[in-house]
DNA sequence: CAATTTTTAGCAAACGTTTCCGCTACGCTC
DNA sequence: GAGCGTAGCGGAAACGTTTGCTAAAAATTG
């Protein structure tokens, strides 16, 4: 950035008035003569000006940047997350600076540091898999930078969040699973310390005592990574039990699709053997074969949801006490063919 | 931001001593006496000083910021390729603000002002799918802004790109339908004013010419949006042509499960009846029914490269002349079962 | 026409750094 | 003891804005 940029003093000094009096120019200030006003105008229109926003920055403490701390960008919820924060952010005036924690705690940790040095007015934040401890969050909100939560979130009673109802969602899956006629559900759930997997496990528990059955922790595998490799890894496990399962609520879409793998490798048929239910709905649940029933959540408006509530938090800043806010959005369940057994309900 | 943050100055003052005598202990500048500088740094550490990187960045005329404008973030390849691109980012200190242009000519446009005005030390463009006019970003690139180009680019001799080797994918995944015995073979091509689309396209062609094919161009539908959808529709009317075709290759894989689903609904066998070859290995055309055959693009890989290419430029700034470089990435060929008439080749 | 108000504009400080230049005080050499 | 080198530090300018205060000129008032 060699600045060869035009500078409101060059404008002034073509002028020959103050750069004091171009600022006030260009803002439409009472205390500025018409013809004043016209000249610096015109002036900066030929030359384009265009205000430098890191000195704006600095002056006015404040950089109208949100920093958004993204647990894996190449995952379809979290990236429809992103793009509904970057839309609400765009139409706000405000940039997005974009860390990936890649779902490391020292990451995290970093990458919040270098957010914060950075200035951004505020952050978004979903907990990588590995974060236990919450210092370095605390101390980012103690220093007044307002944090706001998306879905993988501890519970802080300062901060907002938005989440999805896990526990609900989870729980209509498994409900519709036993109404299939199920018997045996099995469950893969995702690592243990994030309360998205609690929930859902929650759920899927709540939902089988719901119904009088009862709870087979042998049915009940915990994958840490919750990758596709690591669900078909868990469910040949679960298929080679004397008494396996006759269907699987996964905690997500790509361990869904890794149980499909390993049970068509098995030979067993979907949904007649085993049935299947995903969770996020990524989009090509639609696509496999058979299309993988799932519990949609909407990350572009939780996205969406999320910058408005920070935003709405930085622009109150100073003006009364923040508010704390937590948004619970609605999952929706997407059945299809993985877990009609006895074909459409209801 | 109402910065209760601690400032060299406030160092400078409990110590009775200069803001600059603190600024150049804590970077350990040799005229600074031990003692001071272990003061100094005991005081940093205690009062948690972080420097203010918005008042260096007015300081030093560089944000180490770099800006990324993607066309659509909730898309396999282009979130790989932001992966790719914040890894290396990030190694190198550098923050990356993402501006999502959502294939829009005017939000590209008003995207890269925005990304100019927040001073930026570079910027990482792939056009929009609309973009046919290229002042906005000349203008940007005669400003010393370093722009370097990925995946979709135009013919500028004043930015490096990095690209992958379309025209050769494309001829690989044609020649290997019709080693399979594939007589006629469609193509779904994408929006026609894109370089990808045209050489994917020529990639297509030149294949069958080259096997003494002739081109039908009644099998070349062009779909614009390049979507799931758009490639079912498409193929649904490929399908319904008096003599239609064998094989599909598609631009994307999208438009090739779009194809699948249209091929299955058809009531046809794939690839008995229909063979298709997708392109962008999406990573779960590896778990499709049947598995789809696809194009691999090292989008990761891509992002990385530009990253690192255009970050080199920034930092070889009034140094000499700026390098150009154009970087073609490979392709590789991901035979699965779509595409398997006859069994393994080779 | 003098006094007062209004209009218009400039000065200077401030945001938090870095860095060029210069100053002081000390110790050394001859 | 004069001259000089040097270690250690401070002053001030600069990056590009905004803004409170002040000042000059013009306009209004009685």
């Amino acid at each position: 950035m060699k600045s060869n940029q035009v500078t409101i003093k060059d404008i002034g000094r073509e002028l020959g008035i103050s750069p004091s009096t171009v600022s006030r120019a260009l803002k439409d200030h009472p205390d500025i003569s018409t013809e004043t006003k016209k000249a610096v105008n015109a002036l900066a229109e030929k030359l384009n000006y265009q205000p430098n926003i890191v000195a704006l920055n600095l002056r006015q403490q404040k950089t109208n940047t949100i920093g958004v701390i993204i647990p894996e960008i190449v995952h379809f919820f979290f990236s429809t997350v992103i793009s509904g924060i970057e839309d609400v952010a765009y139409q706000a005036g405000y940039n997005v600076i974009l860390a990936q924690s890649n779902e490391s705690y020292q990451r995290e940790v970093t990458d919040m540091k270098a957010l914060f040095n950075s200035r951004v007015d505020g952050m978004l934040l979903s907990l990588s898999r590995e974060t236990t401890n919450f210092d370095h969050i605390e101390s980012i909100i103690s220093k007044g930078v307002p944090i706001v939560f998306y879905d993988r979130m501890y519970e802080s009673p300062t901060s907002s969040k938005v989440i999805v109802d896990d526990y609900a969602g989870a729980k209509e899956a498994v409900l519709h699973m036993i109404d299939q006629g199920c018997k045996r559900i099995g469950h893969l759930m995702a690592a243990p310390n994030l309360m998205i997997s609690i929930d859902r496990f929650k759920g899927y528990e709540d939902a089988l005592l719901e119904r009088k059955m009862k709870v087979n922790k042998e049915w009940v595998t915990e994958c840490f990574s919750g990758t596709f490799e690591e669900g078909k890894r868990a469910t040949k496990k679960l298929l080679s039990l004397p008494n396996p399962p006759d269907a699987i609520f996964a905690n997500n879409d790509p361990m869904a699709m890794g149980a499909m793998m390993a049970i068509k490798e098995k030979g067993l048929k979907i949904p007649q053997d085993i049935a299947i239910v995903g969770f996020s709905n990524w989009f090509f649940g639609e696509v496999m074969d058979p299309s993988l029933t799932s519990v949609d959540q909407p990350g572009y408006e939780m996205g969406q949801e999320a910058a408005r509530m920070l935003i709405k938090q930085i622009e109150m800043k100073g003006k009364g006490e923040p508010i704390i806010e937590t948004k619970i959005l609605k999952t929706k369940l997407i059945i299809r063919n993985s877990s009609l057994k006895k074909g459409k309900e209801k």
